[in-house]
DNA sequence: CTATCATGCCTAGGTAAGCTAGGTATCAGC
DNA sequence: GCTGATACCTAGCTTACCTAGGCATGATAG
């Protein structure tokens, strides 16, 4: 998985907003979720995951609260802010029109993203 | 163009392996292609492309060879080597699996890679 | 003749971010 | 008691894009 380094700098924010979107709250519930949502392609470190989680709240686009889980453990749920929302969008759409630049260059056919939300 | 230098990342080698493949030998001509290519999407600038090019050098994917052009300029022409058409496919292979994963994700219909090579 | 632009190469330093490798703590199951 | 899963965190290493400069020649406009 080291190779794909480069290649997750341009997609963990994007991912991490989508998968919180889509009903995951806390850290380690977000890494679980990407693994599931790629079928284990993807794989967020902790080392990768809790700083970028910070950066993305810095940045305005997370909301934090603590709790505590039926089993007592401490949780940081997260969710987005209405800003956040606006840059999961954004964030879809860089990414399509990148990968589609990407695409014409490598020769491969590209879609049109589902509108799926 | 900013907000992509972190989607470039992972993406620049496998451009420029497939440029140079496609026809494209020394780096101005490279970065034109690059922009051409995507149509005027990608921008690889010359502090991003110049040291890419050496790295991808060091690593034994590229040769490089002087030359002078017809005007008399001094170029630096690089071709692929035989582990830089191995390289080739498979980052070509890296960039759909990736793109791939994100995709399922980001609830984004994916396609196959045409065998256009 | 002389600017200016395109061509053509280069690199030092700033910055950002993923990863490694650690740390801490609780709960469940054997 | 021990191990593994859960749950959070961060310091330091490393890599690589970008900014901003440098140098040089040829072509073109004025």
């Amino acid at each position: 998985m080291k190779a794909n380094a480069d290649l997750l700098r341009g997609a963990l924010e994007p991912v991490i907003l989508e998968v919180i979107a889509d009903g995951a709250t806390y850290g380690y519930e977000i890494a679980k979720a990407i693994e599931k949502a790629s079928e284990g392609r993807l794989l967020a470190q902790e080392g990768t995951l809790y700083p970028a989680l910070h950066r993305l709240q810095k940045q305005g686009l997370l909301d934090a609260e603590w709790a505590v889980s039926p089993e007592g453990r401490q949780r940081k749920h997260y969710q987005l802010t209405p800003l956040g929302r606006k840059q999961r969008q954004a964030l879809r759409k860089e990414w399509t029109e990148f990968t589609r630049a990407v695409n014409l260059i490598l020769g491969i056919e590209h879609v049109q993203p589902q509108l799926a939300w």
